[in-house]
DNA sequence: AACTATTTATAAGA
DNA sequence: TTCTTATAAATAGTT
């Protein structure tokens, strides 16, 4: 059987689509709850499906408020600008991971 | 070997914490990011880790700026409201979800 | 930082 | 939609 995987474009179908979305939202919180636990962090998601005004959010701890407004406080200017400065970051150690899988 | 995992516990040592902290964002956001594209979602990510001010903050896009502002929006009341409400509701899905697992 | 035994997650199939 | 299962991915403890 084959079971490759694509996990690079957005899928096709939209009754998977749906379906999927389910499933990867509720794997990503259960991973982000595990990851809070563990590491002794906060954890805010937020999750903004297309065509839905309301976004789905999800907080690991009763602290999901604190989150929130403490976040709220960096001025928009600030949290653009090391949000993105994060993410080149992050792209870069994934690209490096990446790469490694490769090799072998 | 054992191997059996301790998963629903602070880690003990501050080294490894901060190891596993490092380990887990990242694959927390590798996540996301299949998450976002698979299933055509913005995903957007808030860490706060204990004793820092300036939290981890990961987006899947480039509409990062959207997301927040989008976001921000909602009146305060509202929008812990609603995460209050959606954290029961999913909580009990996992609940559900790790009954069958029990069951097995 | 790299390795590997195991556990988890998950894409299709039923 | 739910359940099962083959495979891929994640990861905890080691080295």
């Amino acid at each position: 059987m084959d079971r490759k995987r694509l996990r690079n474009t957005r899928h096709r179908s939209e009754n998977v689509r749906n379906s999927l979305l389910d499933k990867r939202a509720t794997s990503l919180f259960k991973k982000a709850k595990e990851f809070s636990i563990l590491c002794d962090v906060d954890v805010a998601i937020i999750i903004f499906s297309t065509g839905e005004i309301q976004p789905i959010v999800w907080k690991s701890t009763n602290l999901a408020k604190e989150v929130l407004v403490r976040y709220s406080k960096f001025p928009e200017e600030e949290r653009i600008k090391k949000l993105m400065k994060h993410e080149t970051y992050l792209s870069n150690k994934v690209k490096e991971k990446q790469e490694k899988i490769r090799k072998k």
